[in-house]
DNA sequence: CGCGAGGTTGATTACTCTCAAACGACGTGG
DNA sequence: CCACGTCGTTTGAGAGTAATCAACCTCGCG
């Protein structure tokens, strides 16, 4: 498993060492700790190890399978096989899945928890593109023969168990489901579709009208109590965590969110 | 054929008229003259007629279908069957080919001139998505059986012939040539890391170095001569015309651009 | 010639980014 | 348990970008 220890470890770092540590982890979006647990982790274990599917878990990972759009249906034999091959792989908090510029290994489904899929300017400035939750998949260009990267990063944003099946053996799977493969694609129009629709925005509106249009897809997707910070939605919406914070607080005062540490309420989705 | 009728005609109209047709052209962002004539040709001849492939067409259009990247593999046995079912439509400087919200019922590809993908928000603002060329595809989603509709309009940029072949030819050939839809998914997967690169771009570069990066993308597939106007790269990089204008000319009095009415060329790709 | 589309320029306004400071909540180390 | 650092959040002031509004030019064409 791959896990930051129980074990507490103090760390004495010089001035400009920690200075550039900050800077790096600030670049990144990711907390020192975190950045340093992981670092140690990655550097004791390798990259997360994947755990062979125990019995107990075929029986959860074939539900998973059922439950992800597009395998819905695929006959019982054939998710068996599927299942056989696959691996639940556990994230931490903010421990990255995938990064921009690798090859394609694997083909994930989402089992628990939530990923966020993003992209990072030169500059530092980071675009989530979408979150993803149970029974959504990503890494789904590994499906391709052609050779080519990742154009995205993936990251966990809280803990995250994530249903992983390697490259070869997706492929495999695809080629006897055919199905499968229109639904990929039919599934990547749509995400195109929904990009558009970001562009659009982008271009044409106000930040206020791209922080409201951002809450009101979320609370569509996960109803009115939402999980995620300013930053996060600054994010979603293409802004900095100031001016979300400004726009959050407005239509506080207009009734419409209750604002917690950490996570939000929509109370008015029909006024966003 | 589809084409403005060389007679001409005047036309007299009340002021407040002429007033809201421009206002409307204006917010469509096409001239009056090509508005008024499409309107005529659109109310005399209905739609645009298919052209049934004459003998003299077929090998042309065999020629394209070798051209266009999805189908390059295909056996010459197929590609004539499908040649047989296609039709070239002819399509006016600035008329509409697709609009956004309509049904697909034709898979297309470029045989000449130049076509943009765009979309326009409810403030009538337009962002140009791409411009597609000979040997490019698009209605493509109606390779798809589900029902869905266009979400992006596609509209002439100058005079152009489009190889149309119906939803229902085209879902046939593709269920007999599994290898084309596995390059059409694997395409949209490129479009797909296009998109993410404009989202970010947009989020994270000002207004200059999104020219930039759209006119250096431009002279990467057109070469350095670009038959652009202003307003068109300025909807490409989602600002407007006037600060695209003096963008260009802060560029021009660098010595990288030459600028000439409707078009303007690249001298320095590496500056930009 | 007169019109309209494309291009150019200037002035003003509005938005939002940036920088800066500060606070409360929380967890951890001591 | 307290002190501390970090994170998430909040607020303010100032700067800079680009949108908007407006006027004007000029080229090509009917």
């Amino acid at each position: 498993m791959f896990e930051i220890p129980d074990k507490q470890i103090h760390i004495r770092l010089s001035a400009h060492i920690s200075k550039k540590l900050k800077v790096k982890c600030a670049a990144e979006s990711t907390s020192m700790q975190i950045f340093v647990a992981n670092l140690i982790a990655d550097k004791i274990q390798g990259s997360p190890k994947k755990q062979p599917a125990e019995k107990s878990q075929k029986a959860a990972i074939i539900e998973l399978l059922h439950e992800c759009p597009i395998l819905c249906d695929v006959d019982e034999i054939e998710l068996g096989n599927l299942a056989e091959v696959a691996s639940i792989v556990h994230y931490t908090k903010s421990q990255p899945i995938i990064r921009e510029g690798e090859v394609p290994d694997s083909f994930q489904i989402v089992a628990q928890g939530l990923v966020k899929v993003y992209k990072a300017s030169p500059s530092g400035k980071e675009f989530i593109i979408d979150i993803r939750r149970r029974g959504e998949i990503f890494g789904e260009i590994s499906a391709m023969d052609e050779v080519i990267v990742h154009y995205a990063s993936v990251q966990a944003i809280e803990e995250t168990d994530v249903l992983t099946i390697s490259k070869k053996d997706f492929v495999t799977f695809t080629a006897q489901n055919p199905k499968v493969m229109a639904r990929i694609t039919s599934l990547e129009m749509l995400r195109i579709s929904h990009l558009y629709s970001k562009l659009i925005n982008l271009v044409s509106d106000k930040a206020d009208q791209r922080v409201a249009k951002v809450l009101y897809a979320l609370t569509c997707k996960y109803g009115s109590n939402l999980q995620f910070t300013h930053k996060e939605i600054a994010e979603m919406s293409g802004t900095t965590d100031e001016t979300t914070t400004r726009i959050l607080t407005s239509l506080k005062k207009k009734g419409i969110l209750r604002l917690h540490r950490g996570n939000l309420e929509v109370l008015d989705k029909s006024k966003l």
